[in-house]
DNA sequence: GCGACAG
DNA sequence: ATCTTGTCGC
C-alpha cells in the first residue's frame, strides 16, 4: 500500500476507497485495555486564513485525565480539493506529517470526520487507521451518510447510525443542550468499543478531548501560547 | 431529474 | 473549513 501513488482524481480516489475498505478490520478493542502508558492521539486540520495552507495538529493526551501531554504541527498546501466523500485525500498528507513529528506512535487515533459511516465505508478515520495500522475512531460534527434518530437529551444517550439496516456508527449526546456528535469506527475497533472510548474522553465539552484539543491547536486561535517565534 | 453533501 | 464579542444559562 505504501507503493501506491496518491490518487490525483476523484475517480482514482473512489477506486482506492472501494479497494481499501476491504482491508479494514472492525475488531474488539475494549477500553478496559487502557493503561497509563497507552498513547492516545487526536488529529485535526485547520486552514490558515492568510496563506490558505492546511495546518494539521497531532496531540498526545493523558489516557487517565485526558490532559494535553504533547503536540506537533505541520503545514502544507492542499493537493486535493474538498469534495464530500473524499475529505481524506485532502487532509491525510498533512496529518501524516504532523504525526511523524510526534515523539510517539499512537495506540489509538481519534480523527475529525467519519469512519465507516461513509458512502463507501472509507472515511478519514479508516484511511488514517490503515496507514498507521492502529485502532482509529471518527468523530464528526455532522452526518454525511446514513440515518439516525436524535438521541435522548441526557448525557451519554445515543442512537445508531444506520445504513441499509446495518449499524455503522452512533449519534451521541456528548454534552447536554448541544447537538450530538457522530462517531464511527475507523479501523481495528468495533462500534461499541468506539463508543466506550469516546465516552471516556468526553470531559464536559461537545468533542472528546483528543479531537477538541487538536481542533483548538490546528485552528490557530490558541496560538497565543506558541507565538513566541 | 432534484437535493444533500465530513472538513 | 472560515467570517466573529459578548452574553445567557447550566
Amino acid at each position: 500500500m505504501t507503493t501506491d501513488e496518491w490518487p490525483q482524481s476523484v475517480a482514482a480516489a473512489r477506486a482506492q476507497q472501494i479497494k481499501w475498505a476491504g482491508k479494514l478490520k472492525l475488531q474488539s478493542f475494549p477500553v478496559s485495555l487502557l493503561r497509563a502508558t497507552t498513547r492516545v492521539v487526536g488529529v485535526d486540520v485547520g486552514v490558515d486564513s492568510a496563506t490558505q495552507q492546511l495546518r494539521a495538529a497531532a496531540v498526545l493526551v493523558d489516557p487517565i485525565n485526558a490532559e494535553l501531554r504533547d503536540m506537533a504541527v505541520a503545514t502544507a498546501t492542499a493537493q486535493f480539493p474538498y469534495v464530500p466523500g473524499y475529505l481524506s485525500y485532502r487532509e491525510v498528507p498533512v496529518i501524516l506529517a504532523a504525526l511523524a513529528k510526534l515523539a510517539v506512535t499512537p495506540d489509538i487515533l481519534f480523527c475529525d470526520g467519519q469512519g465507516i459511516a461513509h458512502p463507501r465505508q472509507f472515511g478519514i478515520a479508516c484511511h488514517l487507521g490503515l496507514l498507521q495500522n492502529c485502532p482509529s475512531i471518527g468523530i464528526a460534527k455532522s452526518l454525511l451518510f446514513g440515518t439516525a434518530k436524535s438521541p435522548a437529551a441526557k448525557f451519554g444517550a445515543h442512537s445508531v447510525i444506520e445504513v441499509q439496516g446495518n449499524a455503522v456508527g452512533m449519534a451521541l449526546r456528548s454534552r447536554e443542550q448541544v447537538k450530538p456528535i457522530y462517531l464511527s469506527p475507523g479501523h481495528k475497533i468495533n462500534l461499541l468499543d468506539a463508543l466506550q472510548w469516546t465516552l471516556h474522553f468526553c470531559r464536559g465539552f461537545k468533542l472528546p478531548e483528543p479531537t477538541r484539543l487538536a481542533d483548538q491547536i490546528a485552528s490557530r486561535r490558541h496560538k497565543k501560547w506558541q507565538t513566541v517565534d
